[in-house]
DNA sequence: GGTCTATGAATGAAAG
DNA sequence: CTTTCATTCATAGACC
């Protein structure tokens, strides 16, 4: 029951759910075939639940997925009908690595104002991770974590650690400063 | 940490996860802060996974609707490509059109319907405060004290926070571009 | 229909 | 973590 879990290769490990065999053994709360044991823990209906809602997720991303391409390619010019799964694979994940991190020098030891390197401009597939790893709940990741992060994303194109951590951050900070204007604006209004 | 988990008006009803009071008193599988009861049982960190797998997977599915919503839109009549579209399409790692944004797109509106979301513009009283308030030497008011002016301006016009915000950001940054600009005219001609 | 300019907004990076 | 800075994107309005 645990392989359909991690749709998206992600970073970090999902610990294996308890097999059919330890949920009869050690039970869930009663409502289901097996005995109870320990009343107020997850129910098995919760848990299986919960196994449904993520395939039902995972199959509705993809079929999205399907859909947006096809909308997307009939509404070019020339358009050809069909799309294969490794060509969608392609527009989602694989664009070409291009040339180099480009990340901005450190400019506070220079004396003058140096011009500033350019700036990181993540590339789509690169955002969508980041999106998605933060709507996990996702805090700043330090050390390996970062790490292991970075080296993901630079399959994804150019990257470094540190951008990576500014993303982060950024993202934390300006979504709680939506949250904290949301509420004024509420007490403003009602 | 139960309420979390049906982000996005799921196809079936989950039933309510174990509270964290249920789980302190009967246990998961020790590996949280609460000691083991029922060992073999789901985990702690692996009950916590799957709502972050959900909480992306609702992610995933929540912009790949406003995408698929904005192509048909702008597949109608003679629709320019909208910035919307570009960053959606960029936040979700579908590629836009051959245009490379090479810079993320805001999104002015959030919805996909409805008016089209306008940028604010500042009535004549609002700037005339804002101009007045800079002219103090006011740089960008945090915090309370730019909600105590957002709610001043609101008396005079729709604002909000965002808005105050960003025009002390902007007015501080042309300002001083602009005097920059006009001393190296001076050198110049000097 | 154009393009030009002023300006609201977004965001990576850095400073505090 | 919070605040600020620098740069860029995108749009409204003026004008042609």
């Amino acid at each position: 029951m645990s392989e359909g879990l991690c749709a998206n290769d992600p970073i970090f490990d999902v610990p294996p759910l308890p097999t059919d065999e330890q949920v009869k053994r050690f039970g869930m709360d009663g409502d289901g075939p097996y005995p109870t044991i320990a009343p107020g823990a997850m129910t098995w209906t919760q848990l299986d639940t919960l196994r449904h809602q993520i395939a039902a997720f995972s199959h509705l991303c993809e079929q999205r997925a399907l859909l947006t391409q096809q909308i997307y390619e009939e509404s070019k010019p020339g358009h050809q009908r069909s799309q294969t799964l490794a060509a969608i694979a392609n527009s989602i994940g694989v664009s070409a690595a291009g040339s180099q991190p480009s990340y901005p020098g450190p400019v506070y030891s220079k004396g003058g104002d140096g011009p500033r390197g350019a700036r990181w401009t993540p590339s789509a597939a690169q955002l969508a991770r980041l999106e998605e790893l933060f709507a996990t709940g996702m805090g700043t990741p330090n050390g390996d974590l970062r790490t292991k992060i970075t080296d993901e994303l630079a399959k994804l194109g150019p990257v470094n650690e540190a951008n990576v951590y500014n993303w982060f951050q950024n993202k934390k900070a300006r979504t709680k400063k939506k949250l904290l204007e949301e509420q004024a604006a509420k007490n403003r209004s009602g």
